[in-house]
DNA sequence: ATGTTACGGTAACGCTCGTTACGTTAACGT
DNA sequence: ACGTTAACGTAACGAGCGTTACCGTAACAT
């Protein structure tokens, strides 16, 4: 036997490389040489450690989803109240940092990609499913009125207003503010507090505003 | 003098291939053989149409935003009154039709090529200013009792909606069907058309409905 | 009818890509 | 200390890319 290898490292090295190539050349700047450049290797290891370049891509991949997912959990188990879970979940989510910022780059670069690879389209399918299914386990925590058809409407309107948000401030940061991000989430979730406005299709709204108050979420803007 | 040519009609045609070939094999896939093969002739027709490659996508790109602008005309012109008019603008924005499935696939492509692309990511912003500032216009005159801050939130979080079910329902179109999608855009206009829950930061909700019914635009479902 | 002109096709260039075959070298057992 | 073994680097291959130079040819003016 001679010089083991700590492969699992590797691995996790080589998809951190790959974000930074995707985040700073897109697409279609991400090649394996660049790859192994960013990572300060060669080839030879790239090629060693993954099957072929689709295999990095995909390793990749999963460790983002795994990455944002621990965010998630972290603001999670930070919050205390179902209401402040929710809202720190989604205030996580399109909060601007230097990491997030990279993040937004390459999560569109993957969204590009699944487009044309179903492979990485499934792993989208799969991760996003659980992001949605997250959203909707913390709405019926904190929103316990809304009914489940309505829950689960408002839990992709969530979704989708983060994955549009993230995007749009991805490419005009200027337009798309993380204040003014803060404020589109507070709002609908403020909204949402607020009775549903045709509640069941029956008659107008109920307007009930819930046992905690309907300002409960506003008030916990920074 | 000798063989005129319309290349008005030839930037047309290989912008259409264009969009064509994004759509099927994505970024990585936009070859000018592809896109000439595409289009039913060879890369020298290309190349002496467009000055490169990134002129083609360039114009490709334009003509895309200039077909959606046109459709959000449309739908504009065709409705009477200001609150239908934001909702048919909305509406067919997110509604999935042959021709809108493959621009989503086309939109992904370009976000993604925006990242790396400072020229194409100027046109993104161009354009996408341009809808956020329809939408505002559109939004003062359906709900003049908003302020003007609420409003321009409101628009923001309105486009990045529709960028997010965009983007979500080209990869996952089971999980964001366009019914979803319209349910999610009309519920967010519907909890708009009510008051807003903190105006100006001052008293509760006044809860004022606005003289055309606070169910107006909730009605206008198919 | 015919010469002229430029439009569009052909084919090749240089380059870079993913991938592979081979050589080098570093770490372990003995 | 040293031979063995596998990890990693080196270098090259074939394919496909964007781009260019060149040529055949179709359409107009005369």
């Amino acid at each position: 036997m001679a010089r083991p290898r700590d492969i699992d490292a590797h691995r996790q090295r080589l998809s951190a490389a790959t974000w930074a190539v995707l985040a700073q050349g897109g697409l279609t700047g991400l090649t394996v040489r660049a790859v192994a450049e960013r990572a300060g290797c060669t080839t030879g290891l790239v090629m060693h450690t993954f099957a072929d370049k689709a295999a990095l891509l995909r390793h990749a991949r999963t460790l983002l989803h795994q990455r944002t997912a621990e965010g998630a959990e972290q603001a999670e188990a930070t919050a205390t109240d179902p209401r402040s879970r929710l809202h720190a979940v989604l205030t996580q989510a399109v909060t601007v940092t230097d990491e997030k910022r990279e993040e937004a780059r390459v999560w569109i670069a993957y969204t590009a990609a699944a487009v044309a690879d179903p492979e990485l389209a499934e792993l989208h399918r799969t991760h996003n499913r659980a992001f949605l299914a997250r959203i909707d386990r913390l709405l019926s925590d904190a929103l316990p009125h809304l009914a489940d058809d309505v829950r689960a409407d408002a839990a992709v309107t969530l979704v989708a207003l983060v994955e549009g948000l993230n995007t749009l401030a991805a490419l005009d940061p200027t337009t798309y503010h993380t204040d003014t991000q803060h404020r589109a989430v507070d709002d609908i979730l403020t909204r949402l507090a607020a009775a549903h406005p045709h509640e069941h299709a029956s008659g107008p709204a109920p307007l009930d505003p819930g046992p905690p108050g309907p300002t409960a979420l506003g008030d916990q803007l920074p």
